[in-house]
DNA sequence: ATAAATTTTTAGTCTAGTCTAAAAATTTAT
DNA sequence: ATAAATTTTTAGACTAGACTAAAAATTTAT
């Protein structure tokens, strides 16, 4: 068994091993937990005792089989947690990461079992995120960001980059969700702005935003 | 907020408290949490220092209206959980106890909130105990213990003092539920065991077994 | 190839929570 | 009223997890 805080080391270095697709430093970890690198140096000795990273000195941890499981694990339940929330509870999808946060490291596997099929094997959560199976695997999905999209492309919402509160909050205001049809009708070069055609209206939107939403073109 | 360790504690002192109506000593709570009388000795200074029970050396300790309440909330959060585990997710009875040690300690107002109200404002636990409500008040019930009970009274149970794995199963096997019709139509005096008449069967039960059921009878 | 900058590790400190062993206070028995 | 037994507290130690400051290793720049 795993303590709270090993399993959400385990779960950032998932996340970064993810997006860098190469070992994971000390450095990044850090700034991923919002902690100090000497935190992280003395955890990944721990996480390395227990083999559940591979970690030589001054080269970066990657996790082993077991850790990758074990991270997999902590992220479905993270994900099962929020559709619960939102489906059954009334959550919105901005409100739900902080007790999802708690959730996720409930240990008991008839649990989330149960809950699993209470929620109907849910694929993904609120925001669009694949949520793991029991095995650990995760289903790799074709999704690409906005600012991606060609002019004049039709494309579905399918998930967010960043899931900050304030995002999906921005996201609510101008009716786009998981699900809305999009079409680029617009691009400005010089600050990478965009026109969005969605529900019927004309949106504007920055970079910033065109970059952290996930689309699926037909 | 109060961590996990100090509303164990809290939860603790509370149902000392109810039970012996009188301060709490240490050696009691020590007992109760299985742990040692030093370690209670260290925490209920915390407690104190938080205004969350008044604690005089060597004299025991009560709660405070805040400590009260604070131990409340986690009771009607563990016995929320307990309602969910057994009327959502198929968990029975005798397993629910440990899955809701862990959930009575997530921070959300709104989880609670909507967790209670999803269940349809349930009163009483799988086990037969009282939820406490937002204010933290806990409705006393009339129940008596089934050994109380005279010849050939009838009765319904209502509850039981030892939430055991072990003891519910066994009432389990015998069929005996929350809401169950029973009458008592015998009494051995020498070792206190009785017979029951339960669903047109006769049982014959222990001291130990009618000690521990609670019953309303009419 | 060295020097400078950056990253990572080590050494030492701190808090929360627990423990053992010993001291102090209280309760019970004579 | 003392002595014995019990309860409670204190003192000191340990682990997990975090931090700061300094040392060591690695990477980048000249
Ligand atoms: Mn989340
Ligand atoms: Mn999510
Ligand atoms: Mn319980
Ligand atoms: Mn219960």
């Amino acid at each position: 068994m795993n303590t709270f805080s090993e399993e959400n080391y385990l779960k950032a270095i998932f996340h970064l091993e993810r997006h860098l697709g190469d070992s994971v430093s000390t450095n990044a970890i850090a700034k991923k937990m919002e902690t100090k690198a000497s935190s992280v140096t003395d955890m990944i000795k721990k996480l390395a005792d227990k083999n559940l990273v591979i970690y030589k000195k001054y080269q970066g941890v990657n996790l082993t089989d077991q850790g990758r499981f074990s991270a997999a694990s902590v992220i479905r339940k993270h994900r099962l947690w929020e559709v619960f929330l939102v489906n059954e509870l009334n959550f919105s999808w901005d409100e739900v990461h902080d007790v999802a946060e708690q959730l996720e490291h409930i240990k008991s596997p008839k649990l989330i079992n149960e809950l699993d099929a209470f929620l109907e094997f849910p694929t993904h959560d609120p925001h669009g995120d694949p949520i793991p199976d029991k095995e650990g695997n995760i289903k790799k999905t074709d999704k690409i960001v906005l600012s991606k999209v060609s002019l004049n492309e039709d494309c579905i919402c399918v998930g967010v980059n960043d899931s900050s509160a304030d995002f999906l909050k921005y996201l609510d205001k101008h009716q786009i969700a998981l699900g809305s049809h999009l079409k680029v009708i617009a691009k400005e070069s010089f600050d990478e702005s965009m026109t969005i055609l969605i529900n019927k209206t004309k949106l504007n939107i920055s970079k910033a935003v065109s970059n952290n939403l996930y689309v699926k073109t037909n």
